[in-house]
DNA sequence: GTTTACGGTAAGTCTTGACTTACCGTAAGT
DNA sequence: ACTTACGGTAAGTCAAGACTTACCGTAAAC
């Protein structure tokens, strides 16, 4: 359960604008290449990164790769941070009650 | 509403180490140091990138300081991840109703 | 008022990683 | 079959960042 992967991999910026193109519409990578001021071979390296993370995947059509959205890894992500915030909640609210006298 | 700092700050596996500890737990930055493998500045570091993504804060006593975990940060990046994982199931959701037929 | 404890900052090193150009393989079009 | 389109990989560059040691300021202790 180590999120490291994902925190990563959408930590940069510009691999950010990558997951959110492709998750509001899946595409090749000459398509992503157009909408982003990088080059087609950055934007292939960072479409490596986001598979490896579970959070993009490709569907082959001839010689062309679509990327498509994985819910895999943001789900993780998800449940990590949903996780971490429930354990914030929980130290709170213990020092709340540790606060106002003994339960 | 960017999220770089959060993710960019949780992505280190070392400084997601000491923000748990802080949340475990509010300590010193000497006893912080004493649980983990690195120098002490090191630890100060990290701990300023950690308060600059809004995710401790420390509190002065003597010339100590005592780091608390800041829920602000957190809850930042909760929301962006939550609203990622919408989009995609609106998505997911667009394309299952797209494939079975016009609404 | 010296000394001691605590911790932030400066400066330097070494690794990682985000990009580039150049190259290569593969599938489709003519 | 040749050519064209698509895209992954290699190799190299350059900046960012995770560490280290050395240094400095400040507050408490005696």
């Amino acid at each position: 359960m180590d999120p490291t992967a994902q925190l990563s991999a959408l930590a940069d910026p510009t691999r950010r604008k990558v997951f959110e193109l492709v998750r509001k519409q899946p595409r090749p990578v000459g398509a992503l290449a157009e909408k982003l001021p990088i080059s087609r071979p950055a934007v292939s390296q960072h479409l490596k990164v986001l598979a490896g993370a579970g959070l993009v995947q490709a569907s082959m059509d001839g010689t062309r790769r679509i990327y498509t959205v994985n819910p895999t890894g943001l789900e993780k992500l998800r449940r990590w941070v949903d996780d971490q915030w429930e354990q914030v909640l929980d130290t709170f609210e213990e020092a709340a009650r540790r606060e106002a006298g003994k339960s």
